[in-house]
Order: structure tokens, then C-alpha cells, then sequence
DNA sequence: ACCAACTAGTTCAACTTTCAACTACTTATT
DNA sequence: AATAAGTAGTTGAAAGTTGAACTAGTTGGT
């Protein structure tokens, strides 16, 4: 394993492009969510992803779609309970499981809160590259997925 | 500012994509050098820049690097300078000013994380695109940094 | 020389994350 | 039908992060 292949010059600056493009995207979106609304960006994912499913998410399903350890993911749906944007809804087939569903100010907080962050998400990410680079990265990133996911 | 251009659904493909693979690529660097050397990934960050200056570097410059708050560096170099790998040295020319260097012991856990820390980017990161792609990453991280910096 | 404004870095307390231990339920095996 | 092994989710305590308040030193204007 370690056969120690260095990087290339070039193949440095790629990478300390991409940490340093990553941290400051990060810092930047869960600022104006946090400012303007006091949730996460984490928070804001949940939220998102919740509502494109009526019936809401297992928690377990969750997890793996926002790549959380599960324990995190538990606290994080609890302070979004207690803010009453969630609710927990305990499975009738699996009594194991649980349902986080939106409720109606988790609905009409992502209303308000979706507008800005997806303005962040054009203004620092998606008007930084053109079709062609868009294109790219949509492969590159599919490929790191595909390979961290199958630890090949 | 809320003019509220949607993305299409191409465009979140590329962020979602964006987003799962950050996540998973930092997960996967910092679990390597955790289990093998008992450090995070963004103490590994703080280390590495170190080994590139003899005198060390400024504590507001490695917090601009790294992008970290001051007071999470404050802890960060706190935690590393405990183990013994860094240490503070007070600036003479500016009394208020404070110098972290990397100790020997430092160099020596580097020296030996280093390769892991390679491997693990080139397999999970730049494997994973051709030389084209790879040019056309740089660029558009370039630009998200660019633009994050300049809050433009 | 003075004083206000600024900068460097640390500290503190509240909050978040982590991982292991735990409870409760389900599935597979015999 | 009993039991072992596996899965879902929570809990709890330790560790890390945050931002504001703080200390100490520097700079600039008068």
C-alpha cells in the first residue's frame, strides 16, 4: 500500500484548490442559513431532503443520504424536533424504525430559506464554472463517490 | 437578491454530487489518520503547512490556510503542541504575535502520516479524473475561491 | 507624548460531534 | 418455539467547535 506515489506540482495545486474551495463554500452556505434562519447547513439538508417525501425518511435512510454517522443524525433531527420543524412518526411495519416528517413550519421554513440558499449555491458554486466544466465535475464527483463507496 | 433563478436538474446533480463526495473524501482522509496516527485531518493540515517553514508560521497565518476561526486553531495547535509535535515560539518583533513550529517529533510523525495521507488523496481523489478534467477542476475551484474570497 | 482604534491571540461557556454501550425489535437457525 | 445474530435508533460522556469577551501589544493622529 505504500508505494508512496507522490503528487505532481499540478496535481498539489488541484488538490489544495478543491480543500480550500470546499472549506470556504461550506463556511459561506451555513452562514446564510445560520444568520438568516439559525439552522445548519447540515440542518437545512435534513430539512431538504425531507421534503420531497411525504410519509417522511427513516432515520436510517437519512443518515446515509446526508453521510452522517447515525448518532449524529439522531441529535441533529432532536433540535430540529424541538424547533418544531420535525416530527418522529415510529414505523407500523418495523417497530425498530423511525419516521422524521416535515411538519407545517419545517414546510414554510424551507419556503423562506430555500430561495437564499439556493442563491448561494448559483452565486459561489454553479456561475464559478461553465456547461463544459459543469459537465466534468459532474463526472469527477461521481467517480470519487463510486470509488469511496465501494472502497475499491 | 432573491430573484430565485432555480437549479436545473443538471446543476443539482452537480451539487448534490459535489456535496456527497466532499463529504465522503474528508470522512475517509481523516479516518485514516486517526486510526493510524491519532490525529484529525485538519491537525494533519496544520502539521504539513508547518513542515514547510523552518521558523514556523504566524498563528493568523495558518488560520487564513487552513480556514479555521482563530479560536478553533488556538485549540487545534493547543492539542498538537500537548502530544509534542508543534511548539509556540513568541515573535520578538511583534510582542503580541505567536509562532507555532514543528518539533522533531513532529517531522518524525509527519514523515511517516505523509505517505498515508498521499496515498489516501491519490487513490480516493486524483485517480478518480484525467489529466483534462483535472485541469478543468483547478480552474473552477479557482474560481469558487476567488469569488468566496472577494465576496464579489 | 498621549489616547483612540486596531490587531494578535487566548479563554470561556454554550453548543455540536463522536463512538461505544445500550434497548428494543426482527430475522434466521435449529 | 427457542435462541442466537443482526438491525434500528437512542443515550451519555468525552472531545471538538464556536463566537463573543478578554488581555496585551501596536499603530496612527493630534
Amino acid at each position: 500500500m505504500n508505494t508512496s506515489r507522490w503528487l505532481s506540482e499540478n496535481e498539489q495545486l488541484t488538490w489544495l484548490s478543491y480543500l480550500r474551495a470546499s472549506k470556504l463554500l461550506n463556511d459561506r452556505l451555513d452562514n446564510d442559513l445560520q444568520t438568516q434562519f439559525h439552522i445548519s447547513l447540515d440542518e437545512y439538508e435534513v430539512l431538504a431532503m425531507l421534503s420531497t417525501e411525504t410519509h417522511g425518511l427513516r432515520m436510517s435512510s437519512l443518515a446515509e443520504i446526508t453521510v452522517s454517522p447515525k448518532s449524529r443524525l439522531t441529535h441533529c433531527v432532536t433540535r430540529l424536533q424541538q424547533q418544531g420543524y420535525v416530527e418522529r412518526v415510529s414505523c407500523p411495519t418495523d417497530k425498530r424504525g423511525t419516521f422524521a416528517v416535515l411538519t407545517a413550519k419545517g414546510t414554510a421554513l424551507l419556503k423562506k430559506a430555500a430561495p437564499v440558499h439556493v442563491d448561494g449555491v448559483r452565486t459561489a458554486f454553479t456561475d464559478q464554472m461553465n456547461d463544459a466544466q459543469r459537465r466534468s465535475l459532474t463526472k469527477v464527483m461521481g467517480n470519487i463517490v463510486q470509488s469511496a463507496e465501494t472502497r475499491q
